[in-house]
DNA sequence: GCGGATCAC
DNA sequence: TATGGTGATCCGC
């Protein structure tokens, strides 16, 4: 932010942090990263001149592959509300208005205003840091009440532009808005100014805005700064202030960037990504952090996306498969272009920091606690899991977990504090400053949750004669209907197509998809080892930006598509037809599901008959996955948008 | 399946 | 005095 004395701000920081335990453990962790980018400089130095040729060959042909896949037919609008809380609460409490503040508490801040912001105080601040820096700083306690009410109140707006839209948390949202600038024939920068202006009367709150072909590119489209430096932990995406430079490369392809309130637009061409790309730097890209930044920079001195595709030979050669892909992707400029799936919830967890304390009494009331109130939402919810895992952090910083996978489900608090405090004996004595309970690997049905009887089991779907669904039309459906968790199907298989034993995970929900009747959609994974060691970072929301795999079956060779899915250029197209989704009706048909005894009839997939337990998932899947596709339908037939 | 690490908000 | 809570994913073992 202008005005920012930053070599102020940093010295304070440093003055108030120096010599604390945290500060002693972020030295450690840094320590530990320079360790992990010395041992990659080191497999770096032992390339030759002919390793290096030979990984530009792969690179080169990844890149043209991933390239193929770029898909330019959609408008992609994210929303993200202008220091979310900290204006809401100056909309409740107008006497905060131009005066500093920051939403939270001495020990942390969520956000700040932009009054704070100018004083260096940032979300993620300890409060008595931001004290420190800003005086005068007022602090208010977070109130998320307030916050869900005027979320709600924007996603009202929102689905005015996509019924469908997918919103990111409480102050953010994508939303596709292809249908509504075709529709109301309008630009998609008219569309955002309306959406911004429909916004701030609803609401009385400003947001910005970016639009550009695919999600990740929405995201980023505003935040483009060059040079400035990098994003510390904390310090919001709201506060990048936009360069000269990219200003100038940008408002030549696009529109105007102004933010606070503020928009820009990213056209659907692939000289605007690629040279919006260009000079953007890696930090600001989802799913690269800190450690990602230090890793490319420090072994490949990589600051900028473009610079990706420069060293694509030496990504390709240190990293595996799926990080290089995560990679060049990025250099291309890719992302999501579809909607995903709704996905069921894979955890719940509840932690507490408190006084570090070594008092084991103490620890022990704090687990009965953490154990109460974990059972609780997850009984609210009318989940039940059965692996629970036990979060501690010392005095010192240091995070441990343990975990434990029980032969049942449970949610009662007596059964967690049970097997919690098996867990926690095994670490005293221990001092702490935080305790914490996850509770994973939740039973398929949910406790609490009311079953419609007409609605369609996987047993029922299987014994009803027209599995198209005649019969749904009538069917109102209730608050658990709709509920996302109800609807969300979502499995976990491993295949690997050349050894008969599991290897990486495919998410099906991800990266499979039913085929629209004239393509099959097939996703394998590759083991592949390529030069012995490869690194592996850990790339979130990996599949946000890719979704391709390889086959290693020679003689099904697959082709990228527009969609990011691939397709099988040998299977008929006309076969898939005749035998689509309807052929899983029956336990009977399971037969005849599979083609020749091994090709899935819907997908493609081929699955030798040894693959008994994977073959009855596959099968599953689709089953499931038609039954969703139905309720779905029945959905958007009978609800409200409201509902929806 | 477990534990450590990374990331986003 | 004092550096969060929740959820997800990935990797090596």
């Amino acid at each position: 932010m202008e005005g920012v004395d930053k070599e102020k701000v940093q010295r304070i920081v440093y003055e108030m942090s120096k010599g604390s335990k945290y500060f002693v453990n972020e030295e450690k962790k840094e320590a530990y990263m320079k360790q992990k980018v010395n041992s990659m400089q080191a497999q770096l130095a032992k390339f030759t001149a002919l390793d290096i040729s030979h990984h530009q060959k792969i690179a080169d042909k990844r890149i043209v592959e991933l390239e193929a896949t770029r898909d330019l037919s959609r408008i992609w609008l994210h929303v993200d509300m202008d220091a979310f809380y900290a204006a809401v609460e100056t909309l409740c409490n107008p006497s905060l208005k131009g005066k500093p503040m920051a939403v939270g508490g001495m020990s942390m801040i969520s956000t700040a205003n932009y009054e704070a912001r100018k004083f260096g105080v940032r979300a993620a601040m300890p409060g008595f840091i931001a004290h420190k820096l800003c005086p005068e700083l007022i602090f208010v306690p977070v109130d998320f009440k307030k916050y869900t009410y005027y979320s709600d109140l924007t996603r009202k707006v929102f689905q005015k532009y996509d019924p469908n839209f997918l919103a990111a948390s409480l102050d953010e949202a994508y939303l596709d808005i292809t249908s509504y600038c075709n529709d109301k024939g309008m630009t998609a920068g008219e569309v955002a100014e309306e959406l911004r202006e429909s916004v701030y009367k609803e609401t009385g709150l400003t947001c910005s805005a970016g639009v550009a072909p695919n999600r990740l590119l929405a995201k980023k489209s505003w935040l483009a700064d060059v040079g400035k430096g990098n994003r510390k932990r904390g310090e919001s995406t709201e506060d990048l202030i936009e360069s000269p430079e990219i200003m100038d490369k940008a408002v030549r392809v696009c529109s105007d960037i102004n933010k606070p309130n503020g928009q820009f637009v990213l056209p659907n061409e692939r000289m605007a990504v690629m040279t919006f790309i260009s000079s953007l730097p890696i930090r600001k890209i989802g799913g690269i952090g800190k450690v990602t930044e230090n890793i490319l920079n420090g072994v490949f001195g990589i600051t900028t996306c473009e610079e990706m595709l420069q060293k694509s030979s030496f990504i390709c050669a240190l990293f595996s498969r799926t990080s290089a892909d995560f990679f060049l992707s990025v250099g291309l400029g890719l992302g999501r272009t579809d909607m995903p799936q709704v996905t069921q919830r894979k955890s719940m967890s509840n932690e507490r920091t408190f006084s570090p304390t070594e008092d084991e009494a103490l620890i022990y009331q704090k687990l009965v606690d953490i154990s109460e109130n974990l059972s609780s939402d997850l009984k609210k919810q009318g989940f039940r899991g059965r692996t629970l895992t036990l979060k501690l952090k010392t005095s010192c910083f240091e995070v441990r977990t343990r975990a434990v996978t029980l032969p049942n489900y449970i949610c009662s608090s007596e059964d967690i504090l049970k097997h919690a405090t098996k867990l926690l004996k095994a670490e005293l004595p221990v001092s702490l400053r935080l305790m914490g309970l996850r509770m994973s690997h939740f039973s398929e049905g949910r406790e609490g949750v009311a079953i419609d009887p007409k609605q369609k089991t996987l047993a029922n779907f299987i014994v009803t004669e027209n599995a198209s669904g005649s019969g749904h039309e009538d069917q109102t459906l209730t608050e658990s209907d709709i509920n996302d968790d109800a609807l969300a199907i979502r499995r976990e298989t491993s295949f690997c197509s050349d050894k008969h034993e599991p290897c990486e995970s495919v998410d099906f929900a991800d990266t499979y998809q039913l085929p629209d009747h004239n393509q099959t959609d097939i996703t394998y994974c590759h083991n592949e080892a390529e030069n012995g060691g490869t690194f592996d970072l850990q790339i979130d929301d990996f599949r946000e930006n890719v979704d391709n795999h390889d086959t290693v079956r020679g003689s099904t060779h697959l082709f990228p598509t527009g969609g990011g899915q691939l397709v099988d250029r040998d299977s008929s197209s006309g076969l898939i037809a005749e035998s689509g989704p309807d052929k899983c009706k029956s336990t009977d048909d399971e037969a005849v599901f599979w083609l020749n005894d091994y090709q899935c009839s819907v997908c493609g997939i081929e699955l030798p008959p040894s693959f008994v337990e994977e073959r009855r998932e596959h099968f599953d899947f689709h089953l499931a996955q038609r039954l969703q596709d139905e309720e779905s339908s029945n959905i958007n037939r009978n609800l409200k948008p409201k509902q929806r």
